[in-house]
This record gives structure tokens, C-alpha cells and sequence, in this order.
DNA sequence: AGCTTAAGAATATGG
DNA sequence: TCCATATTCTTA
């Protein structure tokens, strides 16, 4: 349950939100106040002209007010606004109001950030109501005012700093309809700034920020008990200013800045677009399937009692173990040892561990089964269907919420949503009936808007791409140069298991795919067994025939010893790892960091390239005056895209072209091609390949 | 007694 | 002793 949460003395339902309007060192120059005048000041908009506490405020016309710092009786009366209604999770809340700070004097180096000086009596304050779009709606001239203000902040190329910019992002495009106006807008975020420097510790609050980067600021003794909201409010807003500089001289010296201006400030925009953006969920279809999964759950449950000989909890997994290893004994009729679960050293059920003992019981591939189908129905369907608001759901993107530069998503988690389809028999009650076989695809579950179509383009073996660009190894090299037609995954899964190369199922593919990754990151024989359901010996031997064929050892000993020196490892766009325990005394704590090490090079590399693409796919729309492809999701390297029935063959085609020439594009100049796939489909869960001319 | 919280296990995704 | 996510469920 997320909470409310205080921040710059404003509340919303979701996230705090302040913004400061404001000029750093290295803007450009251009004056705010020039601009500012610009703003249509009667009677009614001039400075200082209005100010209402809460109770005045319903009902009147007064939704904004300008006034200098200078006057904190006037700060005061500004009320926060706190929701009467209960929290809920809806990430489409409008945030409840704007307070903008216009510094009038850029020369923050001369400003000592302490008690007598943080104010400015020059700076100016916009306070901006906007919990009631419908009314700013009604009252046009309360409406352009706003319009023009908030195009005055983001629509010059004058930065703008705030606190979760994604937030008041989304609320602005939400105003306006139209995104593609604000769609090259320049706003600083902290926390991202923050989060750059060092992404092992993301989602750190306001507090927290000033704490690491401004040491000479004290939050605590900056404010004294004399002080109003508003007056600290008005005190964290130019906090917020320091605190940017701060960072963005940290960013500088770390040579984050560049990577931060080009990849994740263009990026926050399109998250903000892509969270106004909806996708449809079938939700007949959804509830069909979630009473079908429940019979089948039934169904399972009661076979598996049957195989164990008693009634127990299929979902716990210690009950489990009791009935695997004490009733029936499974572990003394297995030849090899099994593994034991990391903390208290009991026995695992964990699935590779019942697919060892599947051929000794019925029990354990029931349960297998009975957990795949337990968590389709909770989470993919019954899951989805808590998010469903007017039929359509609409994730939350996480920025800063990962150590490796890739996104994140919640409410759904539409990342994770099962790709493979499952099957089985539905049980018939009526006799005489043939046996049906229903299959359900929780993908198939999104489907377009009338008159669209889904378009997904994905990125080929991207991580294995960049394993032969960084180590130059002629092998993997000539693999992808050959141009080949066919997939690489799938045909060493042929090669592998002795099958035709038509005859290899999708699910043959993912396990070799995991298994080559699983080999380049250092898996241990005993993991790479079970991944492959063989003994360790063939493991071992699987295992130095690969990497004797790819010889990448050069390249993950370069950036090991590249880390042991450094304390950090850097990726191809110059996104940074800090790995402390890189040279600990500690065997394994330093072999997890050398391993993180050479992921993060390649993820974090992989991560660059995607986010590259999403921004230039993005400005290439937003240039355009025809094309109105809007971006759903990112998985990682498949971008999911909602267009037009009419512009899929031009949009497809745009899109194959930007991302195939990413590889000249990303200023280091790669040294092999990069392939993309392109599909298109009415449901996510049904795309056919599309061929572009 | 019933309630919350935090951690761990398990399984889905991506590479 | 592959990496890094989210979600759900159990357990303490």
C-alpha cells in the first residue's frame, strides 16, 4: 500500500512533486523574469495579487498566485492541499498543485546555501492550482494562463529542476493532450542525478539527497519552529536548487553528465507519456480464464493429495517437504545430492530439484505444474485485473530502479508476464463430450484499440552482441557478420540436443538461451547441471567447449582487473557500477562482485542502447506531423508500440531503420550489426512477424 | 486474539 | 558460487 508522503509541504495521492524553475551554471542565458513579465499581468495576475487559504479557495475562481519571498504573510495562507479521500493506488492521479520558484540571480556559486542567505528577495513564487483540470477547462482564461505559464517553463531550453519530474511530467501532459509540445522539454531530476552516481542506492527521499550531496546544508536546523509551512516549503524549494547544483557538478567531474543530458533526462519525458498512455485488457477473456485456472487449480490439487497420500498445502513449501522427504522419502531413492536451500540448510523444492525427482513420483511434476498454473491465475490474471481502470491498465515506470541502467515496471509488472502459453485438459462433466484442450496465453489477455495494432520490435541476442563487439572474438564476431537468417538460440539448441532445426520447441529455445548466458556470466557446474538436466561432468565439459569455441575470457578478465583497479566498472554509454567488495578478503563476496562486473558491462550496455533507441524512435514521432505510434511498454529490448491500422507499414519500417543504425549512432561505433525483429498483432499474445518490404 | 511487518522462497521476465 | 527485476505467498 503506498502512503501519502510529505514533500516541499505539498500532497498528492501518489508522489510529492515540487519544481523549481530555475537557471544553472551551464544553461543558457535567458532571463526568467523577461519571461515571466510576459505573463499577462491585469489586475488579477499581478504579483502578489491573490492569496487564499483552503476553505476560500472552493468555489472561488482562484486557482493561482504569484508573489516575491519577500512576503511570508502571503506565503503563509498558501494550505497545502491533503486528500480527504483514502489513499488508493491509482497511478492517474492528478497531482493537487504547482509552486514554482523563479530564481532571478543564476550565481549560485556565490550563494552560501546556509540560514541568513538560502532566500533570495528577488526570486519569485508561482503557486498554481491544478486538482480541477474540469474547471481550469471551464474558466478560459484561468486556462491559458496556466497553458502559457507551464509552455513559458518547458518549452525554452532553460532547465527546469524538480524532484520526480516524471510526476509533474505526466500531470502536465495530461493537461494538455498533446505531448508531443513539451516532448523536448530540459527538466533535472535529483534523485536520477543521484541515482547515476551511484545506482546501488535508488528511491533515496529528498532528505536523504541533501544529506549525501550537500554537506554544509542542515535540514534539520535550516528550519526553526517559527516557521510556516509555506516559509519551509519556499526554503526547500531553493534547497532543491542547491542540491541540483551540487549534483550536476558531481555528474560533471564523474562524466555522468553526458549520459545524463542525452539518454536519462530525454527519457523521463517519454516514461511521463508512456504512463498516460493505456492498454487495453480483455477483460471477458480474463475472467473466463481466471474460473478456469481455478477448476484446473482444484483439479491439481486433488491429484496431488491423491499422489501423496494425505491433505496438505500445496502453496507451502514446507509442508511439501515433509511430504516429499520424510513421508516418501524422495531424497534417499535420487542419485545425486540434492540441493539445500541457502539460509537454513533444509532441503529445496525448488523446481529444478523436483524436475530431478519428477521420474521418481507423480508428486512433483503435479506440483510443478500446480505452481505454474498458481502463478498465471494470482498474478497475471487475477493480479491484472486489480489494476483495470475503464478497462485498461497503465504501468508505472521506474527510472531509478535498478543497479544495472535498465527500467522497471509495476502495477502490472507487464515485464514480467508470462511469455510461453500453458495447456491442458479441461475436464469434462458432461459425459460423451471429446476431451478439449484449452491453451491460455496471459499475453493475449493486452490487446490494441480499434482500429490499431500492436507493433513490438526487439532487439536480437543483444547481450551476445555486445559480448562480441567488447571481445573482439573472431568466432562470435563472424556469427553475427555471416547475416545469418536463422536464430542463433534455436539453432544451438538443434545442435545440442540432436533435433531438427524445425522441430525445436520455443521453450528448447529459452533453455538455451539461458544456459549460453548462464555460461558467460560464470555459472557453477552444479547450477549448470540442473539447468540442463545432466550431470555435472557433462556440464563441465558443455561448459569448455563453449568457451573454448568463444574465447571471452580475455575480455572478462579485462574488466575484472579493470575493477579491481577502478573499484567500478563502466558501460558502453558511460553508465557506472560502483562494486565495493571488489577487493574484499572474502572469496565469495569478491567473486559475486567480479561476476556483477562483467554483467554489468554487457546488461548495462544493452540497457544504453535500448533506452537510445525508445528517445529516438520518440523525437523521430514527435517530428513528424503524420505518425501517432504511441509507446505502450519496454521489455527490456522489445519495444511495444500502439499504432494505427493505416501507418504500420511506415512506422515498422522507421522503426527497423532507427534501430539497426543505433549501432553508428551510439558514438562508439560497434563492431557488429544489430538485428531487430519486427511483429505485429491485435493482442500482445498473438504477433505474427512483419516483413518490411 | 488478531493484526502488521519483514524476510525468504518460489517463479515469472529479461539477457 | 550466472546477473537483475516484480509479485505472491508463507513464516516468524
Amino acid at each position: 500500500m503506498e502512503k501519502y508522503s510529505q514533500d516541499f509541504g505539498f500532497y498528492c495521492k501518489k508522489e510529492p512533486l515540487s519544481l523549481v524553475a530555475g537557471k544553472i551554471l551551464t544553461a543558457l542565458h535567458s532571463s526568467h523574469t523577461a519571461n515571466i513579465s510576459e505573463i499577462p499581468s491585469n489586475n488579477r495576475f499581478s504579483i502578489g495579487d491573490y492569496v487564499t487559504n483552503d476553505k476560500e479557495c472552493e468555489g472561488t475562481e482562484a486557482r493561482y498566485s504569484i508573489f516575491r519571498s519577500g512576503n511570508p504573510a502571503r506565503i503563509t495562507q498558501l494550505g497545502p492541499k491533503i486528500p480527504t479521500a483514502s489513499p488508493q493506488l491509482d497511478s492517474n492521479t492528478l497531482l493537487s498543485g504547482i509552486l514554482i520558484l523563479v530564481k532571478r540571480h543564476s550565481d549560485v556559486e556565490s550563494v552560501n546555501p546556509s540560514e541568513s542567505n538560502i532566500y533570495d528577495k528577488e526570486d519569485i513564487y508561482i503557486f498554481m492550482d491544478i486538482t480541477d483540470t474540469a474547471l481550469l477547462r471551464e474558466n478560459q482564461e484561468q486556462y491559458n494562463f496556466l497553458r502559457k505559464v507551464l509552455l513559458l517553463i518547458l518549452q525554452r531550453k532553460t532547465p527546469v529542476i524538480c524532484f520526480n519530474a516524471k510526476d509533474l511530467l505526466r500531470t502536465i501532459v495530461r493537461i494538455y493532450g498533446n505531448w508531443k509540445k513539451v516532448s523536448q522539454c530540459v527538466i533535472f531530476d535529483p534523485r536520477i542525478a543521484a541515482w547515476l552516481l551511484n545506482p546501488s542506492d535508488c528511491n533515496l527521499s529528498f532528505e536523504e539527497l541533501v544529506k549525501i550531496h550537500c554537506e554544509r546544508v542542515d535540514l534539520k536546523t535550516t528550519y526553526n519552529s517559527s516557521h510556516t509551512q509555506h516559509h519551509i516549503t519556499c526554503k526547500r524549494l531553493n534547497i532543491l536548487y542547491h542540491l541540483m547544483v551540487k549534483l550536476q557538478h558531481k555528474l560533471q567531474s564523474e562524466e555522468l553528465w553526458d549520459l545524463f543530458c542525452t539518454i536519462e533526462l530525454p527519457l523521463t519525458t517519454i516514461l511521463a507519456v508512456m504512463e498516460n498512455n493505456t492498454i487495453q485488457v480483455n477483460e471477458e477473456e480474463l475472467k473466463k480464464t481466471s474460473v478456469l485456472l481455478g477448476i484446473h487449480l482444484k483439479e491439481l490439487e486433488r491429484e496431488a493429495h491423491h499422489a501423496a497420500g494425505e491433505k496438505f498445502r500445496l502453496t507451502s513449501s514446507n509442508e511439501l517437504r515433509q511430504v516429499l522427504f520424510e513421508k516418501l522419502n524422495l531424497h534417499l531413492r535420487c542419485k545425486s545430492k540434492l540441493p539445500r536451500t541457502s539460509s537454513c540448510h533444509l532441503p529445496s523444492t525448488a523446481e529444478p530439484t523436483l524436475h530431478q525427482l519428477e521420474d521418481l513420483h507423480p508428486l512433483p511434476r503435479i506440483i510443478l505444474q500446480f505452481r505454474q498454473v498458481q502463478k498465471i491465475k494470482s498474478t497475471f490474471v487475477d493480479g491484472l485485473s486489480s489494476y483495470i481502470s475503464k478497462g485498461c491498465v497503465s504501468p508505472t515506470w521506474n527510472q531509478t530502479g535498478t543497479v544495472s541502467g535498465r527500467l522497471s515496471a509495476k502495477h502490472p509488472n507487464i515485464q514480467g508476464v508470462s511469455k510461453l502459453s500453458i495447456q491442458f485438459e479441461k475436464k469434462q462433466y458432461v459425459q460423451g463430450k471429446a476431451k478439449e484442450i484449452v491453451t491460455i496465453n496471459p499475453r493475449s489477455m493486452f490487446i490494441s484499440a480499434k482500429g490499431h495494432t500492436f507493433l513490438a520490435a526487439d532487439f536480437s541476442q543483444i547481450e551476445l552482441r555486445l559480448l562480441a563487439h567488447f571481445s573482439s572474438d573472431p568466432e562470435l564476431l563472424q556469427l553475427f557478420n555471416k547475416m545469418e537468417t536463422t536464430d542463433i538460440f534455436t539453432s544451438m539448441a538443434s545442435q545440442w540436443k540432436n533435433v531438427e532445426y524445425k522441430n525445436i520447441t520455443q521453450a528448447d529455445r529459452e533453455q538455451a538461451k539461458r544456459v549460453v548466458y548462464s555460461v558467460i556470466y560464470g555459472v557453477g557446474k552444479e547450477r549448470l547441471s540442473q539447468c540442463l538436466g545432466t550431470t555435472r561432468a557433462e556440464a563441465n565439459a558443455f561448459m569448455e567447449h563453449f568457451l573454448q569455441k568463444y574465447s571471452v575470457s580475455d575480455f572478462t578478465q579485462k574488466v575484472i582487473d579493470q575493477c579491481h583497479r577502478k573499484g567500478l566498472v563502466v558501460s558502453l554509454m558511460g553508465r557506472k557500477r560502483p562494486l565495493p567488495h571488489i577487493n574484499s578478503k572474502n572469496y565469495s563476496l569478491r567473486a559475486q562482485a567480479e561476476r556483477q562486473a562483467v554483467n554489468f558491462v554487457i546488461q548495462g550496455s544493452a540497457a544504453d542502447l535500448c533506452k537510445l533507441a525508445m528517445i529516438t524512435i520518440s523525437s523521430s514521432i514527435t517530428s513528424s506531423s503524420s505518425l501517432t505510434p504511441r509507446i505502450i511498454a519496454q521489455i527490456h529490448d522489445e519495444l511495444l508500440f500502439e499504432v494505427e491500422d493505416s501507418q504500420i507499414q511506415e512506422f515498422a519500417a522507421l522503426v527497423k531503420h532507427i534501430m539497426e543504425s543505433l549501432q553508428h549512432a551510439s558514438g562508439v561505433g560497434l563492431k557488429v550489426p544489430l538485428k531487430v525483429t519486427l511483429s505485429c498483432g491485435k493482442s500482445w499474445g498473438c504477433m505474427t512477424e512483419h516483413q518490411v518490404k
